[in-house]
DNA sequence: GATAAATCTTTCCACTGGCAAGATATAAGA
DNA sequence: TCTTATATCTTGCCAGTGGAAAGATTTATC
């Protein structure tokens, strides 16, 4: 059978997703500095060992929510950038909302995403997940010059200052030095006031003329 | 007596400090996600609930920790900042370059620093001290202009535009995402690629013209 | 139907942080 | 100086954590 729920006690047949939502769940709940393995195996109502067969150990786990975590940044960027007006521009922007709309919508996970050192292993999964979401950047990037991405080093550079520029908003809002209201169904504005900082401090030209 | 050392097995005579001294260097050496106060206290020849009584609870010694990473912040950036080029825009770029300094020296604490909340209470020590970074930071924009620091809603925006771009560039460079040589003795130009990264995301102009 | 493999449980262990109670040093007051 | 109070540190205990080892149960393969 390849059904994705069982009822009996062995076999849950599919625990590895089961795992993983519990643990991004614990991660929303609980934060970071609180998450336990025990914890995410007793939600799902597993044995505290039964997630190290799926993922080794917890750094284990750790990488596959942080793989997890990589998709829905792109998924994000996707969105915004296909509800933005048609020019290259606009679409970059879109993508950098995207990426503050991941950020404010699961805090911890997006610190458990960039917390992780990007590791030397370039055959992993979670390597390939950045990447995937690195080059939904470069491409906007690209797209403004009409070029290929990475055609060039420069370009690379291009793609470096608009990351440092949305990421640094991120981390400083979730850390509370920039005052930003938080997601919240009650305030619509919510979303509109971060998309107006985050266009200010994107462009904004600092260099004295 | 007021002396610092004591040979007297109680009354260590300056423990608070001893123990925030042993609580870095396992910070640098095992990181944070491996951070121990058992292990700290050991390393001060201590017992293991001997820190509670000077930083309550493990979450006290964290912020305890965080505060002086921000005095090291502070030093690092008024350091680089007295040995730049005396302009208004050159003393910024020194204080921007002082900021890297601090995250490359010790990652560990500056991911501390910055991944604690800044919370609500305005009275505590932590608080101060991040204030104290802020109006360096806060003063350093301002002289570009002439004016005092914070005289104006627009110039804390400018200030803001300025932290999230040294902000995001530290972030990405400690998980490995920009390609940075880490601070080594055996490699003296690290600290120039650096600042030369920066200085270019920092005055790069994104807005297509 | 028998054998192999995958999946989950049980049991155990070292380690962690915090609490409570006790021991020892310093400080304060007579 | 002697006594009392306070600050500082230790010991002993407890629940909770992650991982290893070995066993139980289900599914896959031949």
């Amino acid at each position: 059978m390849t059904g994705a729920t069982k009822a009996s006690s062995y076999h849950h047949g599919d625990l590895r997703r089961a795992i993983l939502d519990a643990g991004e769940a614990e991660l929303t709940e609980r934060g970071l500095a609180a998450f336990s393995l025990r914890r995410v195996a007793a939600r799902v109502g597993v044995s505290h060992t039964a997630p190290s067969h799926h993922f080794g150990d917890t750094a284990g786990m750790i990488a596959a929510l942080a793989e997890r975590g990589f998709g829905r940044l792109l998924a994000c960027m996707e969105a915004r950038q296909a509800s933005a007006a048609d020019t290259p521009y606009e679409r970059l922007m879109g993508s950098g909302m995207g990426y503050l709309d991941f950020a404010f919508a699961n805090p911890a996970l997006f610190r458990l995403v960039f917390g992780l050192p990007k590791g030397p292993s370039p055959h992993s999964d979670l390597h390939r997940a950045s990447e995937a979401a690195y080059l939904h950047l470069a491409q906007a990037v690209a797209d403004l010059h009409g070029s290929a991405p990475l055609a060039h080093p420069c370009a690379q550079e291009e793609v470096l200052a608009c990351w440092t520029r949305v990421h640094g908003l991120a981390e400083l809002a979730l850390s509370g030095y920039i005052p930003l209201p938080t997601d919240d169904p009650n305030n619509p504005e919510a979303r509109a006031e971060r998309d107006a900082l985050f266009r200010s401090l994107f462009e904004a030209n600092l260099v004295p003329r």
